[in-house]
DNA sequence: GCTATGGTTCAGATAAGTTTGAGTATAGTG
DNA sequence: CACTATACTCAAACTTATCTGAACCATAGC
């Protein structure tokens, strides 16, 4: 999951920065309002963390204008104690949540993957399909309620094939939400985590879940257990 | 799809066309306005992309001499950031629609979905013809509702000519539109891609939805599910 | 600093898709 | 009815995307 932070606090941003990581975003931060939003215009993100008090460029102007532009990724806004009118205006703004200052970055994480979550159409943490339960608190997938073992980089593209079921996702952005910025192009990376999560996660070889476009991508088809 | 893209600035031009061409157009590019004019004179084209800022031949020029000579494919206009004036005049001369740069891919081939699909008088993403359905936005052919096993070339060659439904399309035009300029011209390729096609997509060989007009071409003919 | 784990790269193998060409069928014409 | 031109079919050849196993590298924990 691609995530932008929009912060200009380095104490608050950098170890949010990280931490987020760690749960296996791949997170891009801007320290400023107008990075910020350029960033939100020139790429695709599956969320964004936005704080209200910015400067150059306001957080609830950053939201107005991504908004305009039809950039329709969910924002979570992050505001100081207190100050509600923001946060009104922030979800008015095209926000959609908001977490006041201070607050746990547990706290974060949990609405952060709500939000993801609901973007793609799903409103329950736990997302069935045929003999598989995606648990996505636990980060975690299921077959036959029997726990797969897959490391967070497996459960990450796997995750994002499910939340995308039945729609062919290409290996450019499959790339494109699981790494960073810059990666190199012509690698094979996803292919060999693809065979890697096949074996592991359909070991018997009966259900197929991961089906090949060939010169198009990959989809997670809908399971007919 | 047979597309043209008039760019100058190489460093855009060829990633471009090579995105297009992974999305399953024919691409012929122009580095400057006399050659893309000419082109577009020259070829029938289902859409083309065109640049306004270009070397020897301005874009709204090329535009405006088309649309004078009754050349009539959909146009889709880049303008650089901010010149809304070109767009307006753009739009003006004989322009569908219009982006400005920079974008993602991902918005120009939407873009252009629509325009093609709209420019063979279709409103909607979902084209239905008797028990068949066409899903342009996923590439996929229907059946009943149930998805039809078709390689990307197989699809743009159905998608073709459904999007011409009763007309009769030589098998010049269908080289012509689904592959680059220069094609072995006595080859059955179209013959055999038909065949294949017909067999996929009518298993039962009940609907023979692909007529074939000796000495002529072949015509999807609209079905009475 | 070593070891284990997870991630990446490479190169050869496999499989999918496309094209070719020869042979067969069919429609239209005289 | 036979002849010709066109269309269809099949399998083999070719092309290219994807898969796979092994080696390699980075990082974290000990």
């Amino acid at each position: 999951m691609k995530l932008l932070l929009i912060e200009d606090e380095k104490d608050l941003r950098e170890p949010l920065a990280s931490y987020l990581k760690s749960q296996g975003y791949s997170v891009d931060t801007a320290a400023d309002g107008r990075e910020g939003h350029y960033r939100g215009m020139e790429y695709n993100y599956d969320v964004a963390v936005v704080d209200i008090g910015l400067p150059i460029m306001d957080g609830i102007e950053i939201i107005t204008q991504w908004r305009r532009s039809d950039r329709n990724f969910p924002i979570l806004i992050l505001t100081a104690r207190g100050n509600w009118q923001d946060k009104v205006s922030g979800l008015g703004a095209g926000g959609d949540d908001y977490l006041v200052k201070p607050f746990h970055n547990e706290e974060l994480n949990a609405r952060l993957q709500a939000l993801t979550r609901r973007a793609c159409g799903h409103a329950k943490a736990e997302i069935e399909t045929g003999p598989y339960q995606l648990d996505t608190l636990q980060k975690r997938l299921n077959l036959h309620h029997q726990m797969v073992e897959l490391t967070q980089f497996e459960y990450n593209l796997v995750q994002y094939l499910i939340l995308h079921t039945d729609k062919v996702v290409s290996k450019t952005e499959l790339t494109e939400h699981l790494y960073e910025q810059d990666f190199d192009k012509d690698s094979n990376v996803i292919e060999v985590l693809i065979g890697r999560i096949r074996k592991k996660v359909d070991p018997t070889g009966q259900y197929k879940p991961i089906i090949t476009q060939r010169g198009q991508g990959y989809l997670w088809r809908t399971q007919y257990a």
